[in-house]
DNA sequence: TCTGGGGTCCTAGGACCC
DNA sequence: TCTGGGGTCCTAGGACCC
């Protein structure tokens, strides 16, 4: 049996690469892409100049402004980045069928054929592609290359930035026994200070549990960890990925005290991700409504049409009604947002109107 | 001036149906 | 003396990712 060979590529600075691309001067400096720091902004992309202050994102932007006082600041402009991500996406797609894109600056590609119908090593394609993106696109990305989806996105992240690393399947479990949890696709903050509580911080310590007692510990989520940190994950790429939800969310400046309040707000947002289902030709049966409130208590409700609907009225008066059962008289709101689901395809929606 | 915005996936419980 | 049970749909919250 061939052995499989997955890639992990990702977008070195992404944002920020892009608005250099637009604005040369930008080059060499400490900047970051994000909010305002005068309101509630954090940072989306940081620089590796940036970085250096010990910037990084989600980093409320006035503590980044500290850190830095000469940080410079570029708005975000997503739909432009949403374009760079696709023209690198085209490029990827010539070397593989199977790409898996799973952010606008990550996706992993099957190169198990592609070594074979293209002659060449893995190292050697993506050293291809790295040019084909640098030259025709003009951004710098990282390769990881490795048996599965986990070993690549590992790889990829010590190959950072501007590089390519391949961890070669008799390198696996040296490569990974040294390594902090926390580098597990899947080990977030709160799976990583129960870790830690166990007292385990290294793959290799994690390495010492059993499956058994992984699996009375943290349930379901047991057995994934008793295998990736053996370096087993799946290799299987989902290149027909459909968007499941569309959501578009706003945190006030300053809080909001009525419903009233809102209401600019959710219109706003409302119409806006109608004209977006209208782009994707969808419909949505759900439509969902997320309130925080002053003391980052967040609560979401969703209500389920019988008809799937993309009229900014429907859409609206749902959330105006949520709000309104909703609202705790005293409590500010300092972010409303609005949520549809559960799609159905425009054009299912019209044969059905035909036939009645 | 603590804590953005856009997503995915999973779990658990309740309603409902046969 | 009380408890079926499997399947589907819907809702709410939480963990995680970039």
């Amino acid at each position: 049996m061939r052995r499989t060979i997955i890639a992990h590529l990702d977008l070195d600075e992404f944002y920020v690469a892009v608005e250099r691309i637009k604005d040369p001067s930008l080059k060499n400096k400490p900047v970051v892409v994000g909010g305002s720091q005068t309101g509630r902004g954090v940072v989306s992309s940081a620089s590796y100049e940036a970085r250096k202050y010990g910037i990084h994102s989600a980093m409320p932007m006035y503590q980044a402004m500290k850190l830095c006082p000469h940080l410079i600041r570029v708005g975000g402009k997503f739909r432009e980045y949403s374009k760079y991500s696709s023209s690198v996406f085209n490029i990827v797609q010539e070397y593989s069928e199977f790409v898996e894109r799973t952010s606008i600056d990550e996706g992993y590609i099957d190169l198990t054929d592609s070594v074979i119908k293209l002659k060449r090593t893995a190292i050697q394609l993506a050293e291809e592609i790295k040019r084909r993106i640098d030259k025709d696109v003009g951004l710098s990305v990282s390769f990881g290359i490795g048996s599965n989806k986990m070993m690549a996105k590992i790889a990829s992240k010590h190959a950072k930035p501007n590089g390519i690393l391949e961890i070669l399947s008799n390198k696996e479990e040296s490569f990974l026994k040294p390594m902090n949890v926390g580098i597990i696709p899947g080990v977030g903050p709160k799976t990583k200070e129960r870790l830690n509580n166990l007292g385990i911080t290294s793959i290799g310590e994690l390495r010492g549990l059993s499956e058994k007692e992984l699996t009375s510990r943290f349930g379901i989520h047991g057995e994934g960890l008793y295998k990736r940190a053996r370096g087993i994950a799946s290799s299987k790429l989902n290149s027909k990925r459909e968007r499941k939800s569309i959501s578009n969310e706003r945190t006030f400046n300053v809080n909001i005290q009525t419903p009233a309040g809102l209401i600019p707000t959710i219109t706003r947002i409302s119409m806006r991700i109608c004209e977006q289902m209208k782009e994707k030709e969808i419909l949505a049966r759900s439509v969902s409504l997320k309130l925080r409130y002053e003391n980052f208590e967040t609560i979401t409700r969703t209500k389920t049409l019988s008809k799937a609907s993309r009229n900014v009225g429907v859409v609206k008066s749902l959330v105006e009604q949520m709000i309104h059962y909703n609202f705790i008289p005293g409590r500010s709101i300092r972010l409303v947002g609005v949520r549809v689901s559960n799609f159905e395809p425009e054009n299912i929606q019209t044969e059905l109107n035909f036939m009645r």
